[in-house]
DNA sequence: TCGTAAACGAGACGGTACGTCGCGTCTTTAT
DNA sequence: ATAAAGACGCGACGTACCGTCTCGTTTACGA
């Protein structure tokens, strides 16, 4: 094969190498971030003091990574990977797909609380929003954001919307995104904004008003 | 009609005395502030820059604010007592009610759709999506910006909806606000996270499905 | 005598009037200065802080003085003019001459042993040394310095060479206020710059060595 | 011969690696620092504008000096060392000692006029006091002054005054230094406070007065 | 198996902005 | 009418990080 045969486009700086690229490192680089992030809040969070506890050089950061964002972004990315990994052989299914017992209304209630859940516990809850944070502010990120950890989830979601709809449940003429979305904006924006309180019995509300419609059945 | 009448605590650090405050620095750094998000966004904005456009001290922007977060929401609600005020007369009511036809769906899907129109117009786009942006991650400026400018926008809703209730076009024991967040929320989505497109047909799809239900009408 | 005959030349900026002027006030800037340069130190004093400490508008320190070092130099006068009018009457003598004992040597080696002694005192020493600092750079600071403080003493010293020379004890061709110089120079020297130990022992070695010259006697 | 040869203590603050030391900035520093000293004055220079005209981030001054009086003094004492180097080869004695013609009164007078017209020289006169003034205040700062501006002019004195000791020109019992600051220290004072004019007759008569004494020669 | 080029840790550098302090001026308030 | 109080425009402070740039020092590859 041709020598220099680079699949890459020619990078504009010189693309460092990846296959040296020290797994040492990138490990302890997201450990840091994360755990700074947890720590101080996102905003007091900075490329050097994650290089300093990751016990990292300045540069081993800009030479893989071009924003703190983009550095957490990853470390969260990774963070789930390494979850559902472990979750792996015995529970694969358990984010393969939502549960299916013939009773959509249940289902979705179901794994929208646990969301609801994961979105209060404080763990999850801080590096989240900054993430969401900065997708709004950044559409690069925020892209990145949504397809590698929003858009994984709300496919499920999807999923089980159209088995509803083949079962019946839900109208087939309807679009089972913008359906999904009915479900999950609302519990999206009072957990964004706080402008409102977030809770289990507001989770059921929202499905029920959702699959029977605000207006009155009968003309 | 106890009222909060209170002369406040004394505060933490000498709070400066409003009544000599200067109206011509509160107004130049309004403007400052907004012309340079609009210039250069968000990001690149400085107190540094507001102070200097305005042809003011830092100091005068550190003694009245505590974060270009906060300066820039107080500029925000600003220009909108303003423009409310220049509409006011004879246009009083633009901003007072939604329009109430008699028909909810058309009444709900005209007023989205304008909002939609302002979401995607790059001089509110901008520092709109800052604002949001800083919310979701400082709670207290989310407070803010909630109650100053999104709530006053959203009780319009609810009041119509209200209305609709009345009318018999909306089931009588849906909470209101609940019924709201379902039409809004996923034009919020969309907006925030750059999830999906945002246009006057989705808006109008979304308003059906919420009206009308997910579920099919016969059983 | 004429009404506003204002014998100084009419000052730029509307000079105000000095018949008018709060001692009450000029006493308490006096003694906050002087607390704060001993608290803190010359370079730490601030205007602010002296009206802050004297309980004054800032205002009333830059009607009456142009500098820190001005209000501190007529701060350290006015002690001065205290203290002299506080010995007074009984010891009024203590500070108009030196003593005359007939014995040049033993007089001036008494008095530049207490001049020592009290610029070795820590409760002189810092804010003397503030003050003849700013004077080596501020001309005409120095100068005032040198004619308040100084000279007042150092005449006594003159007063005495002279009075030497009409005994025969110095010789009657010689410059009394060089002769001084030559006592009291090196004193000040060690004690401004640091260069060497000052202490009873030096003071009589400079004054011995004065009086008889470095040359040997025989030729 | 065992000599300070020790790895320092930890210093306070982690200290910068001398070896990476930028040689180039440091120069820049010193250049900007005695240029802007000459043109507006010490009080005037600020450590920011000695960084924009060294064309330097402040931290690289804020790391290296703690001060902009270290600033200056280090500027002046690498003056001294590159004249110093400059004059080197060909006239390497001006430095070295003061001329020996076997005259002591001659030669003395003859340096101490050249040391009198240097300190009249406007080019030293104004950075020279600012750092004369600091090191009165400062006695870190002074100590350094001393030992490295004002001493090795000073021990030439010293070796003069031992040379015209053993020649007999000088009484042997005599202090040598002690005996220096006689001729010195007059100067000084009228140099740094202003207390008198400063001129070659001056210094003349200064040694003179030294040199026979104030007291008459027969008794 | 060994050189050598890269990635690496460390951190100095030129910068920008931070939030604070104090300046000297000007205005408002309360006697 | 006179000060105290203190807001203001301004400029400098000393600090924190930015992103870039050397420095040696590993480290892993390919000759």
């Amino acid at each position: 094969m041709a020598t220099k045969t680079s699949a890459e486009p020619p990078a504009s700086k010189a693309a460092p190498d990846a296959k040296r690229r020290s797994e040492r490192s990138r490990r302890a680089i997201y450990e840091a971030a994360l755990s700074l992030v947890s720590e101080a809040g996102y905003a007091k969070v900075t490329i050097e003091g994650i290089a300093a506890r990751a016990g990292v050089g300045k540069q081993t950061i800009y030479r893989w990574w071009s924003s703190k964002a983009e550095v957490l972004l990853e470390a969260f990315i990774d963070l789930g990977e390494q979850a559902a990994e472990a979750a792996g052989a015995e529970a694969g299914a358990a984010y393969a797909a939502l549960p299916d017992t013939g009773d959509v209304a249940a289902d979705i209630k179901l794994v929208l609380r646990h969301t609801v859940d994961e979105l209060l516990d404080p763990k999850y809850d801080a590096p989240y929003r900054a993430l969401a944070a900065e997708g709004v502010v950044n559409r690069e990120l925020g892209e990145k954001f949504v397809a590698k950890l929003l858009e994984p989830g709300l496919q499920l979601y999807v999923a089980r919307i159209e088995s509803a709809q083949r079962a019946g449940q839900i109208r087939a003429d309807l679009d089972p995104r913008i359906a999904m979305e009915l479900f999950v904006a609302p519990l999206a924006q009072r957990w964004l904004q706080s402008s409102g309180p977030l809770s289990h019995a507001y989770t059921d509300t929202v499905v029920d008003y959702a699959l029977h419609g605000l207006a009155p059945r009968q003309v």
